[in-house]
RNA sequence: GGACCGGUAGCUCAGCUGGAUAGAGCAGCUGCCUUCUAAGCAGCAGGUCAUUGGUUCGAAUCCAAUCCGGUUCACCA
């Protein structure tokens, strides 16, 4: 139990004591007791204040006096002022704690949960590389991963690839039309890249050829479009010139997007699908060898930057899933169907629209497929829960998935949950493929292993490493204030990711605390510290705590809950931002006093325990986030 | 138009189950390396918590309205 618990366990007890008067001890509220007053934990007042039928300061000095009385193993002094009650912790209870636990490898985390977790995450297109915005979900994704399993529950890492459709014809297309036969063997790139050029030679070409005949489509001529489209263009055209603003740049966009699909480019993509789909053998050998190349290129990223999948899915396998849902769901009267033979379920009663569920021609939509596979996953892995690490832009979709799943009775429909995430944005704005804007994620990569070469270099601290160890601490550096800039916050959120900020090593940053551990470890190498060393027996309650390391003990306390906190939360930030806290007071108790000269042998002692546990609450920590820390640097 | 999300220091972000004088980092300014790594530490300065009203002992936090920004509401995925 950790000492919030602890308190609040009390404060239950002793108040019944009392008043004879019940609440439950996690009503009670405990906070740090902020530094300007005398105490280690508070207990806030006032919600009990009216039920009690006492003043505040009444309250107080009653309950805190009982507190310290009944408690003298945990608390050994009190003060209120106004409605707060401020405890004082016994030392005694803090040394105890750091002697049991300083020396524990696993310090923080949690066993005996029984939950499956099921974590979906990176789910990328193959006709272009990764960018910045897989980063953030990479990051995510695997952190979210880590998390649930440090709260004990076991985890399936999984990612659904989305290998077909219309997007993949486009890169096939271009390929067809322009590599004579070129490959990334034969160019010396790397697939992805390779696979995502020809993705934007088909979209210039269809910028090419879609250009004309939006021009003659404004004009009012609509030979050009597509006969299906043709009433849809006419009426946007009609109401074109009363509309201003947003409403017109929508219309227009429209329009557009009407000419692209008239091109001729856009219709042989369409044809190349039709006939992936029918299974033409030609189509199939070309889309599976340059889905090959994407894979290899992928795979040499996601090694890179330590993404891993314990189960891979590909749309091409599932997206005929979720036929049979369709007929449940006729069945169960869940769903109806139009005339045309689409069919709709209606949402307008949750409060959203009614939506598609089958097309007239028989073929499920996404979202259909969709509930297919979570269908097919909770059968095969028996998870009873299962986060969806997917953007904001899905909200919706992601309500619509749950709530059929909850109406069609599906046993894992509850267990959904959208671990939803903002997207990235550059200092210019948002990033946009079609404007070229996009960061590539083996650009940056690469850059910030380059910039932390540098810094490293420059600072001159190095000089006897090895080229393989220089070569591991540039990646561990870089790639941990990548990933730490990214997963510092909320995921909710939407951020900025400003490449000036991004590659600063100072403050809160991941080379920050991997530069903390390093100093650590530079310390217990001296005191010739081993993993095999054991603190028990060494207990020595007659030290006397200074204010700095008492202050890393007590969060050192919390770590457990911190993860505690993360798991419930679905949010790594909250890890981020307790590990660098930490590592900030370690480093202000390292200015202040002296571990290798310390004043007596107990401090010495104690303060090596204090190093041991923060040294392995931040390696603990960061490898939550994903993030390795050195030795030394 | 409906739904959802956001607006906190010059910048990037914490804090949001209501609690004490709203916190970090960066940028700016002062100091501190013959003493365990200065990728560090100590300090100064910086705020109408978008606005208005409400709820109450108490509101950045809850409610309502307004303003601003974003996302979404496809027989796309």
């Amino acid at each position: 139990m950790g000492i919030v618990a602890a308190i609040q366990s009390a404060v239950h007890i002793e108040i019944k004591a009392l008043y004879q008067t019940d609440f439950p001890a996690s009503s009670v509220l405990v906070n740090e007791t902020k530094p300007e007053f005398e105490g280690d934990y508070t207990v806030v007042l006032f919600a009990l204040v009216k039920p009690l039928k006492k003043s505040p300061e009444a309250l107080g000095q009653e309950l805190g006096a009982r507190l310290v009385q009944q408690h003298p193993q945990l608390f050994t002094a009190f003060n209120v002022i106004k409605g707060f009650l401020n405890l004082t912790v016994a030392e005694a209870y803090w040394l105890q704690f750091l002697d049991e636990n300083a020396g524990k490898a696993n310090y923080g985390y949690h066993s005996g949960n029984t939950h499956k977790v099921m974590v979906e995450y990176s789910s990328p297109n193959t006709n272009k590389p990764l960018h910045l915005g897989h980063l953030r979900n990479n990051f995510l994704g695997w952190s979210i991963a880590e998390i649930a399993k440090a709260n004990g529950n076991e985890v399936v890492k999984t990612c659904i690839v989305n290998d077909r459709g219309v997007h993949i014809c486009k890169s096939m297309l271009a390929w067809q039309r322009f590599a004579n036969g070129a490959t990334p063997e034969s160019t010396g790139i790397k697939g992805d890249h390779f696979v995502g050029e020809y993705y934007v030679k088909f979209e210039n070409l269809l910028k090419e050829q879609s250009a004309p005949i939006l021009e003659k489509i404004l004009t009012g001529d609509l030979t050009d479009v597509e006969s299906g489209d043709q009433p849809k263009a006419q009426a946007i055209l009609n109401k074109l010139a009363t509309l201003s603003g947003d409403k017109k740049k929508e219309a227009e966009d429209e329009l557009k997007e009407i000419a692209r699909n008239s091109s001729e480019a856009m219709k042989a993509v369409r044809q190349m699908l039709l006939k992936w789909e029918q299974g033409d053998a030609e189509t199939i050998a070309l889309w599976k060898q340059m889905n090959s190349w994407v894979y290899a290129g992928f795979d040499a990223t996601y090694k890179r930057i330590g993404s891993d999948f314990d189960k891979t899915y590909y749309e091409s396998n599932t997206y005929l899933l979720g036929k049979d849902l369709v007929e449940q769901g006729l069945a169960k009267g869940v769903f109806y169907a139009k005339e045309d033979g689409s069919v709709w379920i209606d949402l307008t009663a949750d409060g959203l629209d009614e939506k598609i569920v089958r097309r007239k021609d028989g073929t499920s939509v996404y979202i259909t497929q969709d509930i297919g596979l979570a269908v097919q996953r909770s059968e095969e892995y028996k998870s009873d829960q299962s986060i969806y690490v997917v953007g904001d832009e899905q909200n919706y979709h992601f309500k619509v998935l749950k709530l059929i799943a909850q109406k069609l009775g599906l046993a894992s429909a509850d267990g959904i949950y959208h671990l939803s995430y903002g997207m990235v944005e550059l200092p210019s704005g948002k990033m946009k493929s079609r404007e070229g804007t996009v960061v590539d994620a083996d650009d940056l990569v690469d850059e910030m292993i380059k910039i932390a070469a540098a810094k490293t270099e420059e600072l001159g601290k190095v000089k006897d490493f090895s080229p393989a160890e220089l070569a591991d601490l540039y990646d561990i550096l870089g790639i941990g204030a990548l990933k730490f800039f990214l997963l510092r916050v909320d995921p909710k959120k939407k951020m900025l990711f400003d490449p000036n900020e991004s590659i600063e090593f100072q403050g809160f940053t991941g080379p920050f605390i991997q530069y903390t551990h390093a100093r650590i470890n530079s310390i217990l190498k001296k005191i010739e510290y081993s993993e095999s060393y054991t603190f028990s027996e060494e207990v020595n309650n007659n030290v006397e705590l200074f204010p700095k390391e008492k202050e890393i003990i007590v969060l050192a306390e919390q770590f457990p809950s911190i993860i505690n906190q993360a798991g419930i939360e679905h949010n790594p930030s909250v890890i981020a931002s307790y590990v660098f806290r930490l590592a900030q007071t370690f480093n202000s108790f390292l200015a202040e006093h002296n571990i290798l000269h310390a004043e007596s042998m107990d401090q010495k002692l104690l303060r090596m325990k204090l190093a041991v546990i923060t040294a392995r609450i931040i390696k603990n920590g960061m490898k939550l986030l994903g993030i390795r820390v050195p030795e030394r640097m």
